[in-house]
RNA sequence: UGGGGCGUCGCCAAGUGGUAAGGCAUCGGUUUUUGGUACCGACAUUCCCAGGUUCGAAUCCUGGCGCCCCAG
């Protein structure tokens, strides 16, 4: 082990022209500048690009990834560094595993984050096995997280930028891919900076809208892709309060998710009411008042543990989770309940805790992340 | 057709002579690589209808229409 080359910038003893990465490009301005920032540094990047849909709608959406416009964005990008880029059909992966589960968690009356799916399964599964394939040392992402190399092995911890920070949707990289993953961004102290840097490369998606919503969504309808995927899923059914009573119908069940208060279409009431549990079966929206919401005790499953010791080797751990991407993490008691599963209590209750949705976990005192994993009934 | 009550935004509801509160719902926006939440904004020139009194009425008077309750 020769230790007289230093580190270069991704952690290799060798020189950036020898070092060959992969760079996950969406097509927008974070992948871009982490393509640009490397190419410049003289790394051998290559690009690549997975087209994840191919609806017409997405086409001519704003702030979307993974399809039409952005495939061209982002070989346009190439073009400008100069480096390799190819685009890899992924539709009837990003199909499978992620878009047919996530129709099925709605007519469960659970609500998915297919986001994370798609990196979990998609991104960091075929997409890394790709780059291994193409021999690239490592895969670089435009995300915004943090891989520290600690003691033994990397570290996941949050973005510099706090509001920026994207560990919610990546809480399930287990330590084999972060051993193999970068993220160039997730120092920086805001997304200004990677903007800046766009515009310094001169790439022609500096000023390209941030993405959001769910990418394979058009208008924001989800309803619509779980009806075309499962026709007649939206069946109508009746809302009623949590004695029973039957205050009125909705459009379908697919419609609603723990904690909402829009599309109830109840009036006259004092206190506006919110969807309190789901009842796919009855074909029933439970509704209550705010305080309904309020949730302690929260199963969880499927659980990436990314802790130094083992999951279970403590009864109890005291840290702190986010149960939802916005909002910073709150002090929660987790207690394995199996290798693999836990309950987590929260110290102060949460609103709108849904079934589906991911339980992270957090460091109590460091911006380190332990993993996390996914509520199951709520 | 004896008695009593009521009719104000989709719903609930304040306002009883001085030029239409508020809540819920709805719509639009902001925030957000999930859903949701939250926040901001919009939302009755008009008060069941028709006359009348008044400088001025949703508020007073007359008539009509429509509801509800009690008594039949």
């Amino acid at each position: 082990m020769p230790r007289d080359l230093p580190l270069n910038s991704l952690g290799f003893a060798k020189p950036p022209s020898e070092t060959r990465v992969v760079v996950a490009m969406s097509g927008g301005v974070d992948s871009s500048v982490v393509a640009a920032m490397l190419a410049e540094e003289g790394y051998d990047v290559v690009g690549v690009t997975l087209q994840l849909y191919d609806h017409g709608a997405a086409l001519a959406k704003k702030g979307a990834c993974c399809a039409g416009r952005d495939i061209h964005d982002a070989r346009r990008v190439a073009e400008t560094m100069g480096f390799p880029h190819y685009v890899l059909d992924f539709e009837n992966a990003f199909r499978e595993a992620v878009i047919e589960e996530f129709a099925d968690a709605y007519l469960a009356g659970a609500t998915p984050v297919p986001c994370i799916r798609c990196n979990e399964r998609v991104k960091f599964k075929d997409l890394l096995a790709t780059a291994k394939d193409l021999e690239a040392d490592c895969m670089a992402t435009g995300h915004y997280i943090q891989r520290k190399v600690g003691g033994l092995a990397p570290e996941l911890h949050q973005a510099a930028d706090a509001a920026r920070d994207q560990s919610y949707f990546l809480f399930s990289t287990t330590p084999e891919q972060l051993s193999y993953l970068r993220f160039p961004l997730g120092h920086l102290a805001s997304k200004a900076e990677t903007r800046a840097l766009a515009a310094k490369y001169g790439l022609p998606v500096a000023d390209k809208p941030d993405s959001q919503d769910i990418c394979f969504v058009p208008n924001g309808n989800y309803a619509a892709v779980i009806e075309k995927l499962r026709p007649g899923s939206a069946d109508p059914g009746e809302i009623v309060d949590l004695d029973g009573n039957v205050l009125g119908e909705h459009r379908g069940v697919i419609y609603y998710t723990i904690g909402q208060r829009k599309g109830l279409g109840i009036g006259g009431l004092e206190d506006p009411l919110y969807v309190v549990r789901l009842d796919p079966v009855a074909r029933r929206v439970i509704v209550g008042p705010k305080a309904a919401l309020s949730t302690r005790i929260i199963p969880v499953r499927e659980i990436n543990w990314l802790g130094d010791a083992p999951f279970d080797s403590s009864t109890e751990w005291h840290l702190k989770v986010k149960v939802r991407s916005t909002r910073p993490p709150r002090e929660a008691i987790l207690r394995p309940t199996g290798p693999t599963t836990a309950e987590v209590e929260l110290l102060a209750p949460e609103d709108g805790v849904s079934a589906g949705q991911a339980c992270v976990f957090y460091a109590p005192e460091s911006s380190r992340i332990f993993g996390g994993g996914w509520i199951w009934k709520g």
